[in-house]
DNA sequence: TGTCATACCAGACAAATGTCTGTTATGCTG
DNA sequence: CAGCATAACAGACATTTGTCTGGTATGACA
C-alpha cells in the first residue's frame, strides 16, 4: 500500500466510518482495514485514534466496536437543538384502545434527531388523514413527528384522539374548555365534551416525500 | 435467578435489546446478562437465539454485537424504498457563482435516508425562503431536500438556480419554453430567457421544524 | 546531514465476545 | 409416573476484536 499524502486517507476513513455509523452500524477495526485493504490493523488504528483526538470520532474505551459519532455531527443545522439521532416508531392508524399496542408494533422506524435531554419513548410519528390543517402547510400523507411530553399549550398544533381516531389539529384553551381549531376555511372547530379527547402530544416536525 | 412464567423474561428481553438497537447501540450478550442480572451468559444466547428463531430479531453471524432488528423495524415505512442512511449537506444561502462551493461548505447535515441507487453527491438540502410556494405547503423556513440526478421533467417541484438567487417553483415546460409557476395567487408565473436559468435538481423531500 | 512527523507494515498479545456441552430444576401432558 | 419442553446455571473453549511494541519508508525542515 502506497504512502498518501497527509490527511488523505485520514479523511477516506473518516467518511468510511461516519457513514457506518449513520447506518447505525459500528465497524471494527479489521472490517475497516479490509475495505482499504491495508496490510495491518494497526494502520488502522492509528487514523482511528488520531480522528478521536481530533475530535471527530469519539470512542468508548473497553469495548468492541466502540466508536461513536460526536453530537455535532449528527448536528442537522447550528441553529438546531443538539441531539441524538434516534429511530421513532411510525404508527400508521391510531384506533383509540389500540394505541400503546400500535407503539409496540410500529409500521416502521424514522431517523429523527431528538433533544438529548428528552426520551425516545416521549416520540413517536403518524401519517396525516384529511385536509383540515392544509392551510397551515399539513397535507395529507405528510408524516409528522408528536412529542408526548408535558401539558398541553394553547396555540399548540396537537394529535389529539377522540372518537377512535387521532387527529392533528391547533389546540386553544379557554374558559368554555377545549378547541381543536382546523386550518382550512371548509372544516368547523371542534369542542369535545370534557373526558372524550385525548392530547397525544404536540407535532415537533413535519416530513413530507414528494414522488 | 427464580425460573419466570415461559415467555415473560423472553419478551422483557427483546424490548431490552429492541431499545438498545433502536438506540443505535448492539449490546453484547455479557451486556444482556448484566443489565438482567443472569449468571450464566448462555441465558442470554438461548433467549436471543430463540428470539432469531421466531423472526422478532436477526443476527448476523461470525460478528461481534451482531443482533439487529429486522427489517421493519429500521426501515421508516413498508412502501418507502429501502436506503442508506446519509448525511445530506444543508446550504443556507445559494449565489450564483457559489453553488459549487457551496456544497464543499454546508451549514450542516442532515440524515436523510437515499435509495441504495443513487449517491450522496446527488443530493443537497435548502432552506425555503418566500410564500411563492405556501399552496404546495412548502413554507418560508422548511428544509427542502433536493435531487440532483435526470433531466427535468414538466410538473415537478424544482430548485432554479436564477437571478443569483435559488428559488423553488413548479417547473412547466412548453413550446413557449420554461415556466416557473409558483403556487400562491400572490406571485407570478417567471418565464426566464434560455440561459439564465439553470436547474438545480428536484425537491424530494421536505421538513419542517416546529417550535 | 540529522531530526522529526507521518503513513504504513508485521506480528504478538490480551481483552471482549460468541459458542458449545452438560447439568439442575420446574411445570405440563399423556 | 415417564416423557418432554422451558428456564436457568456452570464452565470450558474459539473467535473476534482491540492493544501494544517495534520496524520501514518518505517527505519537511532546520
Amino acid at each position: 500500500m502506497p504512502k498518501t499524502p497527509p490527511g488523505q486517507t485520514r479523511n477516506r476513513v473518516f467518511r468510511f466510518v461516519r457513514d457506518c455509523l449513520l447506518r447505525g452500524d459500528s465497524p471494527s477495526l479489521r472490517e475497516v482495514q479490509r475495505h482499504f485493504g491495508f496490510r495491518a490493523v494497526e494502520t488502522v488504528r492509528a487514523h482511528l485514534t488520531a480522528l478521536v483526538e481530533e475530535g471527530r470520532l469519539i470512542k468508548e474505551p473497553g469495548r468492541a466496536r466502540g466508536y461513536r459519532l460526536p453530537k455535532r455531527f449528527s448536528s442537522p443545522a447550528p441553529d438546531w437543538p443538539t441531539g441524538r439521532l434516534q429511530p421513532v416508531p411510525l404508527l400508521g392508524e391510531v384506533a383509540a384502545g389500540g394505541f400503546e399496542e400500535a407503539i409496540e408494533n410500529p409500521e416502521g422506524n424514522l431517523p429523527v434527531e431528538i433533544p438529548d435531554s428528552r426520551d425516545l419513548s416521549d416520540y413517536f410519528a403518524l401519517r396525516v388523514r384529511g385536509e383540515s390543517m392544509s392551510g397551515a402547510g399539513i397535507l395529507p400523507g405528510d408524516t409528522v413527528i408528536v412529542e408526548r411530553r408535558g401539558t398541553p399549550v394553547s396555540g399548540q398544533i396537537v394529535v389529539a384522539l377522540l372518537e377512535e381516531e387521532a387527529t392533528v389539529k391547533r389546540l386553544h384553551l379557554g374558559q368554555d374548555g377545549m378547541e381543536l381549531r382546523p386550518e382550512n376555511p371548509g372544516f368547523d372547530t371542534l369542542r369535545p365534551p370534557p373526558g372524550t379527547c385525548r392530547i397525544l402530544g404536540r407535532v415537533v416536525e413535519l416530513r413530507r416525500q414528494i414522488r
